[in-house]
DNA sequence: CTGAAAGCGCTAACAT
DNA sequence: ATGTTAGCGCTTTCAG
């Protein structure tokens, strides 16, 4: 057990001082070629590592961005997660993941922890219990940049990388009108969080524009999960005149509903249709398989990473809040399409 | 944008030294209550997060467990670093997480990395290409803890979590064998790693147990992707000899098979059973629901962190390496029992 | 019970 | 092209 080799071990060794060390290993312009290469052979030989800690303390942040999801093991998620890293990568950034299980004390918790590991900039996709946005306050009062993602932040001054969700429900909407399915219902999410609302609005724009009546009766509002789309499934089909189609805010709904219509003995696509959102894994790989929205998670990550490294290189910080918007596309399997 | 308060900002504020600041904020028995209660309530009204960098370098370390997995959106492993969270959240510490992908040099860099910031301690599971572990010499050298799990190295002088795969592999196939399947197949995973060694050996185990002929070309190996348990089944099918049944050392290319075996219209389970591994979500999600082998990665990851927190509890460093093994479970679902 | 002072390893102005 | 020096914010010995 060793102790690790610093730039004063490496001075040393070569009769020069620490100063020319780190320049030499920052490839700086000013430092010549021939003590550039001997710096260069011998920190590799002595398997020289930098201290991160020392180096973050002295230029006072890590060369670290932070990623706050609710959860990591999220297709979509997963995806943001390696575009954020692709980009990190490549600008010799790490990337720090952290997952709250969509609860706001571990937000804010895991928050903390990133100012005071003195992360350059943070990236967030806020859990479903969070209405309130005040614990993001600090990051942005501390100059640390900020960029939302997906579930994101209702104010308006911070940068905003959002799918268009109306967009993706009103494509999805349509489609099922275009396969003849008269009565829709809809699994709709906590109105708080943007992407419910939007695909709500957009699941009713589309009943607007093609004259379809909207009932109350068929949005049924829930957290989405696997059962719960089997149970919103059970009151819809037990209605005394129940939908022939379900768009679901959420894949796992749209699964708890295709369960229990499997167990029912009620046949996908040909009796009631179904489109979920989010383009899990699993959509392809069930039976029927599920028609669903893909978010394109990878370009949302790069996307955001982009936004901070602009940030960050932006000297006279006179760059404003920006909002990019994706369109998200429609997947169609079989869950929707009638033979 | 202000800049963040230190400890000498609140000395300050107090009229007394960081030294006490330090002390009342860690709880120290030396400072009088009064004082203790006049710096937290202090630092909250300020906003104080410590400085983690400062706090590093000074001590040598950050209060921070790196884990590095393969991928982070498999079940198992989103399950074990859930498992490390709790342990980690209990005793006050962080958790980063790096993702390989399975890549060697991404294993390299994320180690690196970890060294680099300080970790105070390394849990990791290799990647499929790893079949060489000098990479991790350099942690070992330094006297970071470092504990493997599920796939760990051969090298004999480290902590290991493991699951007991043969066991796992052994209950699975004995279901098949005990629900009539007379000809079973196994989709094996590298040699080299040590799950997917010990996997076949649980088959081959079971096999041999119970009388049944060994034949090389029902043991095919692939990279158990969902493509290759399609491609591998219709090579099995095709033989003049087909299996009646699978055993499969991934839910993935368990999945691939199944995929295959629906469009073949071929009944499963009853022209032919499939068990796969991992006790991945999905597993009970599709038709025929899949058996498999639940490996309590929740547990995993609170072993490898209780193992890691003992390491730097015991001062004498006395600790030999431990190896703890887990039994896993069968989940017997529709894909493997006769009707 | 509290204070003074040193130093962790690195960077970057400011020399030379 | 390289060296000198100060200091980032914290912890901790040693002193009182």
């Amino acid at each position: 057990m060793k102790k690790r080799v610093t730039i004063q071990d490496l001075a040393k060794e070569l009769n020069t001082t620490p100063s020319t060390i780190s320049r030499a290993l920052k490839n700086h312009p000013a430092i010549s070629k021939s003590m550039k290469k001997k710096v260069v052979d011998l920190a590799k030989e002595r398997n020289y590592q930098i201290n991160a800690l020392a180096a973050g303390l002295r230029i006072g942040k890590s060369k670290t961005i932070g990623v706050i999801v609710p959860r990591i093991n999220r297709d979509f998620f997963s995806n943001v997660i390696a575009g954020v890293e692709d980009m990190a990568f490549e600008n010799g950034y790490n990337v720090v993941i952290c997952q709250t299980h969509d609860k706001v004390a571990k937000e804010r918790q895991h928050l903390n922890t990133l100012i005071s590991s003195g992360v350059s900039g943070i990236l967030v996709s806020v859990g479903l219990e969070t209405n309130n946005f005040d614990h993001f306050d600090e990051v942005k009062r501390l100059g640390i940049p900020l960029i939302f993602f997906d579930r994101v932040a209702e104010q308006s001054d911070v940068n905003k990388i959002q799918n268009n969700d109306k967009a993706g429900a009103y494509k999805a909407v349509v489609h099922l009108i275009d396969n003849g399915y008269k009565r829709i219902a809809h699994f709709a999410g906590p109105d708080y969080l943007n992407v419910y609302k939007d695909r709500k609005e957009g699941y009713l724009d589309a009943l607007r524009d093609y004259n379809i009546e909207i009932e109350e009766e068929l949005i049924i509002e829930s957290d989405l999960k696997v059962e719960s789309g089997r149970v919103s499934m059970k009151q819809l089909i037990e209605l005394p005149n129940p939908p022939d189609a379900v768009f679901s805010a959420s894949d796992y709904s749209a699964l708890g509903a295709l369960l229990y219509l499997d167990e029912m003995g009620i046949d996908v696509p040909n009796q009631i249709g179904v489109v979920g959102y989010s383009n899990e894994n699993f959509t392809a790989l069930i039976s029927p398989s599920l028609t669903s929205v893909n978010q394109h998670g990878m370009e949302i990550g790069r996307y955001a990473a982009k936004v901070f490294f602009e940030e960050i290189n932006d000297q006279q910080k006179s760059l404003i809040p920006r909002t990019i918007v994706l369109d998200p596309e429609l997947i169609i399997r079989a869950s929707s399409v009638r033979k």
